[in-house]
DNA sequence: CCGCTAATTGGACACGTGCGCAATATGAGC
DNA sequence: GCTCATATTGCGCACGTGTCCAATTAGCGG
């Protein structure tokens, strides 16, 4: 096929292994199907990664990686740490159809299995907890929170929201999207000792949806 | 090998699938791992099991049925309710190195392509949460826990759990099993407005582990 | 236009996978 | 002890897996 460029070609092997990832899961995406999906030989993808397993962690770590960067752009714009917070509930769990917190818990299964994407999710899990901590950090400077264990919310914090997704996307309706909202707002709240109600992240009303 | 009743040899079956999933995890549990274990031939699984996703998902739905309902007697025993959620919290994460865990992880990854894995992990999850509401219910009769929202603070309790766990089994150190037992101990105090410490469900010291 | 670097091919290798089936062995009921 | 249903075997089939590599291009710098 085509010849491209050798960061060009990497990233498009990176893109067929999401694009298959998104149909099969990470666990089940096989060096021949990035190939086809690129119209290549599945030789041209060990010329670019030694190992398989490579190839599903960078695709992991490119979606992961990307929320990750958004969301500290949204922390730098927003100096209000509470608005932040609001943010970070509402994008933070399943969107867009959840394909991509899928792929978190399809990452998470495979890490005892697969070293580099152990490696990889792990590093993004504790920069998602890192930002979240900064977030609390701050707001506790400026007296918008109040929290003696910020280290320690940030993980309780990410955790529920974790497991409170996971049911999300993992069983359909056990837990819809609105429960899910809520009660990690009111978690947060209380965990920031805020006022009940003042991190409504309810969803915006059907109009708006996207 | 020995023969067996044919209720014997599927329940050997199953044994021997969670004896291999304990080892290798779920996913990659094949049918000649199951054989080996057992002694047999390969054969024999299929004369038992249509197909290997049966094999799986009946290996599942035991080890996580037979939790639910070692827990269940525990609720029944300890009349008091505090007790019962101390023991909750120890005995739910991940205990004797973390196997059983990675078995939920497996299975709320693969529950989106797989119905059958997906109807247990959802089942399994719901006799969950109903038996936390259900403990806390009878707190809240007694007196010792104030919650406004019963439902509401079961899925909480129970997603930050999972959320934490999951840290545990699928990073290894980025958390370890202290700071979850004491994260979740804050975090379900909170929850019932239970005086701080007082659901103290720190590690049994070094002596009396099994 | 030509040469040479490097992108790309396509198939081989050694293995592992689930599944099916004819043949065999076993033990319970007569 | 014989019979016969059936538990069990052991192998084969068709295919999928990651990895590797010699051969074949394609296209850029000269």
């Amino acid at each position: 096929m085509a010849r491209m460029s050798a960061d060009g070609r990497r990233e498009a092997i990176v893109d067929a292994a999401l694009a298959v990832a998104r149909r099969k899961g990470l666990a089940s995406t096989t060096v021949r199907d990035v190939a086809r999906e690129m119209g290549t030989s599945s030789g041209l993808v060990h010329h670019y990664f030694e190992t398989m397993d490579d190839v599903l962690a960078a695709a992991f770590e490119r979606v992961a990686g990307e929320d990750l960067e958004q969301t500290e752009v949204l922390l730098a714009e927003a100096g209000d740490p509470r608005a932040v917070l609001t943010e970070f509930l509402r994008s933070y769990g399943p969107v867009d159809g959840n394909w991509a917190f899928q792929l978190w818990l399809d990452a998470w299964a495979e890490a005892a299995r697969r070293p580099v994407l152990r490696a990889a999710s792990r590093r993004l899990n504790l920069a998602w907890a890192a930002l979240l901590e900064r977030t609390i950090r701050a707001g506790v400077a400026d007296g918008t929170f109040r929290c003696p264990d910020p280290a320690g919310a940030a993980w309780r914090i990410l955790s529920l929201v974790d497991g409170l997704a996971l049911q999300v996307v993992a069983h359909g309706t056990i837990v819809d999207r609105a429960d899910m909202l809520a009660w990690a707002a009111t978690a947060t709240e209380r965990e920031l000792e805020l006022p009940t109600g003042s991190l409504s992240v309810s969803e915006p009303a059907a109009a708006s949806r996207a």
